[in-house]
DNA sequence: CGCAGCGTTGATTCGGTTCAAATAAAGTGG
DNA sequence: CCACTTTATTTGAACCGAATCAACGCTGCG
């Protein structure tokens, strides 16, 4: 059995949830041996589907996935990012059917977590703040994301997503100082901000003349933060994760 | 002391969550009774400011209330109406301080409930389940919003909003058939749908000029629903109000 | 009464879409 | 491993939905 400490470290609901509530160390035994059943999903699988009942709860551990809907002439919107360490909600049981689909968008790791270990895991009363903490965020998140898009302009959506993603990457160990895989396509980009492709390339190419960022094999550089916040106009307190969050 | 069946039926709040989960008549009575010290407030009142603490949670019982933020530049995006029934997170608590903040929009009836008051109902396992039931759908519905402004057309979103109020309403027994008191202006609608005042206003006119609805003296009537809602291409099932809410 | 905000309309501008095409990259099957 | 197919990236040109700027009447209210 490899080392506990490291072995937690890395895992990256462990460090989410723990920076939302202190948890014991059985706590951090019990979230832990959830991670254990974790299978490789292709890129673009669905997960969950929009009319399903729904059935347990998809944590992600590598790679990123997304919740979207579609509408009939095709169009479809992505309403949430799942990165590492996020999940879906685990009061989901509560509805009769999922009213809109979760994808993987990169090649991922994940974990299906079955409702009797939802009802152990939140039978811990820290373990279950921190998941309604991490609901929370994710409400905020989407209230941002529409902000997002109803008020900035093409540039600075995609300026703002950037910083988003840098910050939650970050928080679970998932960057390089300026840089972290970004593992989505042009197209994906666009499904989130709600343009076309055509536009959001050439938004993007917009910030790389400005010098503000670099996007190459699927890796993101941030080359100038504070003015990539500025154009973005982008206040992490909605991500609440401290102020160690604005460095 | 007036009929308590009738009373009940009245509470817009008991209504809404009796909705989501069967109650047991101690929990009618304990939710009746948060309803007592209700006060009315002016429109455009913050209840709840950016940045805030949370301290309790407010209820609305009469009235539209609305979660908003502001840009730099003076452009508000509303995330959300909180209708009679409606009440912000009952787990804020968990945070620091509030990511966006809460307004009347029209002259308002609003119950502050007091953290202790909350813990008392979170007690109660089936009232805490309608109350996680509702969080759930207002995030589903913030995922329409999002849906609603990143991929349908000004026209589109107008219905769809429209739509969405129609049955949230009717719900809480707040329409008459297809009427129903819309107290906005058009620039509030136009917050809400990321669009301009101007450009609302020329939507809203096209809707008229198709003979969808009629909106005048602050009532809104909607004069052909289905053909509405496939203009919006509404799908109710994210309200997750049971079948009877297709009707 | 006078002012501020709302509702409406017109003219103009502009951000973003659409259509199109060419290249590059990434699967897929033999 | 190559040929084939599909999908992504990039660029150009034309077009359109929505924003902007402006003006005017109206309503509500201090």
């Amino acid at each position: 059995m490899t080392d506990s400490t490291s072995e937690a470290s890395g895992n990256p609901f462990l460090r989410k949830l723990e920076r939302f509530v202190p948890l014991s160390d059985e706590d951090r035994v019990v979230l832990l041996k959830v991670s254990e059943n974790a299978q490789a999903v292709p890129a673009r699988t669905d997960l969950v589907q929009e009319g399903d009942p729904p059935a347990g709860v998809f944590l992600i551990l590598e790679g990123f996935a997304c919740r979207y809907k579609l509408r009939a002439n095709g169009a479809r919107q992505i309403m949430a990012y799942l990165v590492p360490g996020d999940a879906g909600d685990f009061d989901v049981a509560l509805l009769d059917a999922m009213d809109h689909s979760i994808s993987t968008l990169s090649d991922c790791t994940v974990v299906r977590i079955a409702p009797e270990t939802i009802r152990d895991l939140l039978a811990r009363p820290a373990v279950a703040a921190a998941l309604r903490k991490s609901t929370l965020v994710d409400e905020a998140t989407l209230r941002e994301w529409l902000l997002n898009v109803g008020r900035r302009t093409a540039v600075e959506r995609l300026a703002h997503l950037f910083c988003e993603l840098h910050l939650r990457l970050s928080a679970v160990g998932r960057t390089d100082e300026y840089r972290f895989k970004l593992p989505l396509t042009q197209p994906d980009l666009a499904d989130t901000t709600g343009m076309t492709s055509v536009h959001l390339n050439r938004s993007l190419m917009e910030l790389r003349r400005q010098g503000l960022i670099e996007l190459q094999q699927r890796h993101l550089t941030i080359l100038d933060l504070p003015r990539l916040r500025e154009l973005a106009e982008f206040k992490a307190g909605y991500l609440h994760l401290g102020d160690q969050a604005a460095a």
